[in-house]
DNA sequence: TCTCCAAAACTGATATGTCAGATTTTGTTG
DNA sequence: CAACAAAATCTGACATATCAGTTTTGGAGA
């Protein structure tokens, strides 16, 4: 996931890489309280470039803030990822009718190949019984490179951006769910690469929606009653998960 | 415009706000200096929130800094218009697929009846020889209220945020240039409006993605001759324009 | 044991000052 | 007058300190 523009200074860049990762692998799950000054601690420098970095990772959507009152990792609402569906499914449709259009003979071939290596390690997961986590996050990972080299194939950099943005947001969650989830059907990847190498624009749009919103309602259900579940008990305390990284609990046991 | 939601304190936020409208408004053209400094003292604030305003309008891509060598208003080149029209075109037509099927009928007429609003007003427009600047961003405002009425009318927040920040990059652009721009078509907002209260999702579709990419050749043709023209003389000094507004000469003059 | 409230601890926002890198100016030399 | 280097100036990045809200805590009283 290969955001490159820095746009900020070199203490506060590595400030936001380290804190992104950290939500983004689990490692500081929904909840988890973000101060400014344990952070600057932790990290070896002052608040302001940690600021700098939270208030980025705010404008990104993975963590919220108020004044005086402290920063979290943001539990995203069933609201914002139905929204987020709708955006990914904008994008990602607009990506298929330029890749549709304009790819080059190459990049259908390597797309192909993609999506058939794809398959194949999803199939592979469907038979284990209990997956690592690392097995699916990188299962995941290879996902995501799979739809952002449509979006690259399209030569719009911005589109690129777009769907990166929205993609990375859900990246976390979609798989931390606890195990029942649909298995996807047989060549499931193919055939959306097939359908977008097929040179028309308006059946790889629909196929791209097809393939956006495949889960979608499952994944909305399941969040409607994880939010329910956090309603009962309101903000009791941060939420404890079994976590074995080092950065959440090295920050919970910091003096000041 | 209205983007609501602050994620940056009081004075940051102020901060923000009235670097984003001088830069909307045209007071500081592309290529205007900005430094952290004189902004503070221009607003009798630090250079903090000064910094943390140029920081998220730098992430928005109204501004672009370099580390220690200064911030100026970004003049954006043609392949980020043409992206950025890319991206609006997915994500409009998605609002236009919505609304065909989820509007209600009083929403149908709301925007009915701000379509033909708008039409007359650009008829208007077109009536006059030299239209004043005003009476231009006076339109295009509400033209731009236009499309944000669809989006909002579909319910989801994170679509509307979406085009607010693919529209608000243009505003400006958009109509500074000459004059001689194409006239739009009779009842052209109003046959729109129709289209999407069709109920047919895929000719709302249709019909926003021909909308949306109408002037889109002849404003990247003008944006193209403008970038050539400024590749000339290769950053010669601030591109000073005949600018009526305080803000950008009150910049100038300041000692520190 | 439970309720309530004040003090203590914590939080983000901001001001001031300093630093090193980048740019511009200036002085010198050919 | 051109070329070049040194110095003066400007820039953003960052550290430290302080402030005013917010939350937590520890009793006091019921």
């Amino acid at each position: 996931m290969g955001i490159s523009i820095t746009g900020m200074s070199d203490l506060g860049q590595q400030a936001y890489e380290k804190l992104r990762v950290g939500i983004l692998d689990g490692e500081l799950p929904p909840g988890s309280p973000l101060s400014h000054r344990k952070l600057a601690q932790l990290f070896g420098i002052s608040t302001i470039p940690v600021a700098a970095a939270l208030q980025r990772l705010e404008a990104e959507g993975f963590v919220e803030s108020r004044a005086r009152a402290g920063t979290r990792v943001k539990m995203p609402t069933v609201g914002e990822i139905s929204g987020n569906y709708i955006v990914r499914e904008a994008l990602e449709s607009q990506a298929a009718r330029l890749f549709a259009q304009s790819a080059s003979p190459l990049q259908k071939q390597r797309l192909l190949r993609l999506a058939n290596d794809l398959d194949k390690r999803y199939r592979r997961l469907d038979k284990q019984v209990t997956p690592s986590r690392e097995a699916q996050a990188e299962v995941e990972k290879r996902h995501v490179e799979f739809h952002l080299e449509i979006a690259r194939a399209t030569g719009c950099q911005e589109l690129v951006s777009a769907i990166e943005k929205s993609r990375v947001l859900l990246f976390n969650w979609l798989f931390s769910r606890s195990g029942e989830y649909v298995p996807l059907p047989q060549g499931w990847h193919t055939r959306l690469a097939e359908d977008l190498s097929s040179g028309q624009p308006l059946s790889a749009d629909e196929a791209m929606r097809l393939h956006v919103t495949f889960r979608r309602d499952d994944i909305l259900r399941h969040f409607a009653e994880l939010e329910q579940a956090a309603e009962g008990k309101i903000e009791r305390g941060p939420q404890h998960r079994k976590v074995s990284g080092t950065f959440a609990t090295k920050l919970q046991n910091l003096p000041r």
